[in-house]
DNA sequence: TTCTTTATGTACTGATCAGTATATTATATG
DNA sequence: CATATAATATACTGATCAGTACATAAAGAA
């Protein structure tokens, strides 16, 4: 429900803001939030400091935008990847995957996911930064429990099924920043789609 | 295999180094490893900062030892937890059930682990953190190996089990940091285990 | 044009940080 | 006693940080 940006007496602002908050989430990801410091992040968005504040406002509104932009991008993939689903099994397969791809994209650091990689360590220090993360998961867990209502897993409930799925999905963003290998990755979330979804599928006994 | 302390010429230390290191865990596991000040540090650890340096040497290496005593403990409860246990279901429920109890101790703010709490958002600034918890991490894998071994579960092998068993404690340890209530973790480590090891028992609807 | 409004570039501020220099104190040894 | 050694307390350093003051530039409105 973007407004296109109304024409505004006053000089007009002389970069995107759209792509500036990519480039933001770039270094959030790569450095987390205390660690990006503004030099880096006008730095990598092509602007100057005070553009960033009278755009965004300070590093943690910054952030806030940033968390909702990615927040909304994973939903969407997940929620994608539900409505086309053959399978339950299949479905949660495909979100696993696709999200270990991306925390292993090749970048200077292994990164993992936004949330995991950007701020565990500053909820102490900058609290409404948890409400934001938290609220983002709480989404997660939301389109999970639509996946597991729609192909309900046997013998375990839907709603608990949801959140045990995105419980196993942070544990592999955190393991994923820490540098463990995609293929690792991949299989341990086969481990957890078989054990939801037991199948006749033979598992490999072991890849490390 | 630690030597009684050698008296040796020089003023003697007028702090224990033990408690000191206890107090510097939970500055980390409150603050994480960035937000940790040394003014933070040695106020706790009640000691002047070049008593601190002296004694652990800089930030970092004061950390490594505290990850050491830390691993270390964590470790030995779940080993003990594992050679006491009657069954593989029994000793991979108490092993969720004393971290989740541990994760959500109170205290100014919810913790987590400490390896989860302490430096997430700082790997990409100093790597050799990342070392050091990953070592942590390859023990409790292995101590969970153990665990699977000696009971192995269905449909399982014991080490894709042992690497998903300690990606559920990473997911259960992150979640408690963000506030998740102790009861809720509880209920999804319960679900794990039923996955891992299923039983007759009939689960609850839901708690959430 | 002139006025108002908003963005930009430069340069700064006060706070905080990790680490250290210096001098002093307390022990063992001879 | 004197000397060597190591820990202590105080105070400092240079670097870095988030945020801002100020002057200037670019647009619409009158």
């Amino acid at each position: 429900m973007k407004k296109s940006e109304k024409r505004v007496p006053g000089r007009p602002r002389a970069f995107d803001k759209a792509s500036a908050l990519e480039a933001a989430i770039e270094v959030f990801w790569t450095a987390g939030f205390a660690n990006a410091s503004l030099d880096d992040l006008t730095f990598a968005m092509k602007i100057s400091r005070p553009s960033l504040y009278s755009a965004f406002g300070d590093k943690e509104a910054l952030f806030n935008s940033c968390a909702e932009v990615y927040g909304d991008r994973v939903i969407a993939r997940v929620k994608t990847v539900i409505d086309n689903a053959d399978t339950g099994r299949d479905a949660l397969s495909r979100i696993y995957g696709g999200a270990i791809e991306m925390y292993t994209k090749p970048a200077p650091v292994p990164r993992g996911c936004l949330f995991a990689a950007s701020l565990l360590s500053d909820v102490a220090v900058a609290p409404p930064l948890k409400d934001a993360v938290t609220q983002q998961l709480f989404r997660l867990e939301g389109a999970m429990r639509d996946l597991f209502e729609r192909f309900p897993p046997p013998g375990t409930f839907p709603a608990r099924a949801a959140r045990l799925g995105y419980n196993t999905l942070y544990g592999l963003a955190c393991r994923a920043r820490l540098g463990i290998p995609a293929a690792v990755l991949q299989e341990d979330a086969e481990t957890f789609v078989t054990l939801i979804y037991p199948g006749a599928e033979q598992l490999s006994p072991r890849l490390n």
